[in-house]
DNA sequence: CTGTGTAAATTTACGTGGTAAATTTATTAC
DNA sequence: GTAATAAATTTACCACGTAAATTTACACAG
């Protein structure tokens, strides 16, 4: 009988693979970065990933599903950090600006939506959908707090779409350096402000 | 002496393989299509296309640039058909959702942040510039009427990311259609509460 | 300890894509 | 008509993803 790979074996080389994996497409593009490099970097041969990915395509939907779980990490300290809704939107928001630009690459991957297929991986379905409730789950703390009226969904989705367009105008290069968070900034005060119940 | 190309019969054949291009990354992404298929599409053979681009990175941008082209013009088209700083915002965020949701390959195509070397094509970067000079250029009318107070510059790239978020939301299928509309429209009443100059 | 079966790993091989280099075609000035 | 040469085509090469064939090395039986 032969040796057989134990659960954790996999799940090593799998978390191997991937760091190596998120390192390369952060430096040159997930086309520039070959399953020869990948291989190369972990000092097996081309095909030994095979064992432990389907194939390029599952290799790059593990590492996107790795950022916005962590990316869902970041905005839950954030959220838990802070006490009130109008601190709490705060926290939050800088989290996510800070994410995006620390892991601007990783933020590019996530949110590509060129990225063809997703729905065939149930895991960065579950860790994108993880993400979006953290983004929009903590409006309703400003609702419970009488800070806005309206529709909660409505406004969690006004406020994910406000930040995201300033992350992205920035990422996409037609912003200074940290335009984005200013421009978020602006765009929160002013929505506070515009859905301030009395009005 | 040999035939040679005039200005015209390059800029013909470029136009032709442009419009070739366009329609096949819509249908394929970009990456499924080779440039076999894009020279057969014209009835030429594989190598005649480096004759009028440098390589397949090239065809790209200048789909590219065109996007960003026609997309400057149809919301220089909606500013110029409307009067009065109100009437001009409205008509510039529809025409911006209208175009983003008829043409949603070329705006996902220009808004691909995952693009590489976007600087070594400056034909690309002005008609990007183009762009957002229109996107942004109207908000001074809301100015000078006196409709908003604070930072022209400032408050035209919140709009800006505004509806670009909204618009992504929808593109990435995270809303119904026409959410975009309905989100960007209650983010346009928002921000122009919340931005009055009174408060 | 040794032989054996088998999962894991490697090596080999194939089809496709971008594109460089070599070759052919076709046009025009003489 | 012929020579010169830009344009177009053909051929060829290398890199890639990955399928298939082969080799390796370990767990167990005796």
């Amino acid at each position: 009988m032969p040796r057989v790979l134990s659960d954790t074996d996999v799940a090593d080389f799998r978390e191997r693979l991937c760091e190596a994996a998120e390192r390369l497409f952060a430096e040159r593009g997930p086309d520039a970065v070959t399953m020869r490099q990948l291989a190369a970097e972990l000092g097996v041969s081309p095909m030994t990933p095979y064992r432990y990915f389907e194939d390029k395509d599952d290799i790059l939907a593990a590492v996107r599903t790795n950022g916005f779980n962590r990316f869902a990490e970041a905005l839950e300290t954030a959220r838990e950090s802070a006490a009130g809704a109008r601190a709490i939107g705060t926290a939050v928001g800088e989290a996510y600006i800070t994410f995006a630009l620390e892991h601007p690459h990783s933020y590019k991957l996530m949110f590509d939506f060129n990225q063809p297929h997703v729905e065939q991986y149930p895991d960065l379905v579950a860790a994108g959908q993880r993400a979006q409730k953290t983004m929009t789950g903590y409006i309703e703390d400003a609702f419970a707090e009488g800070l806005m009226s309206g529709d909660p969904m409505q406004i969690g989705l006004m406020n994910w779409a406000a930040i995201h367009g300033a992350v992205i105008l920035e990422l996409s290069g037609m912003l200074p350096p940290g335009g984005a968070r200013m421009i978020y900034r602006g765009l929160d005060d002013a929505l506070i402000r515009g859905l301030r119940p009395q009005d």
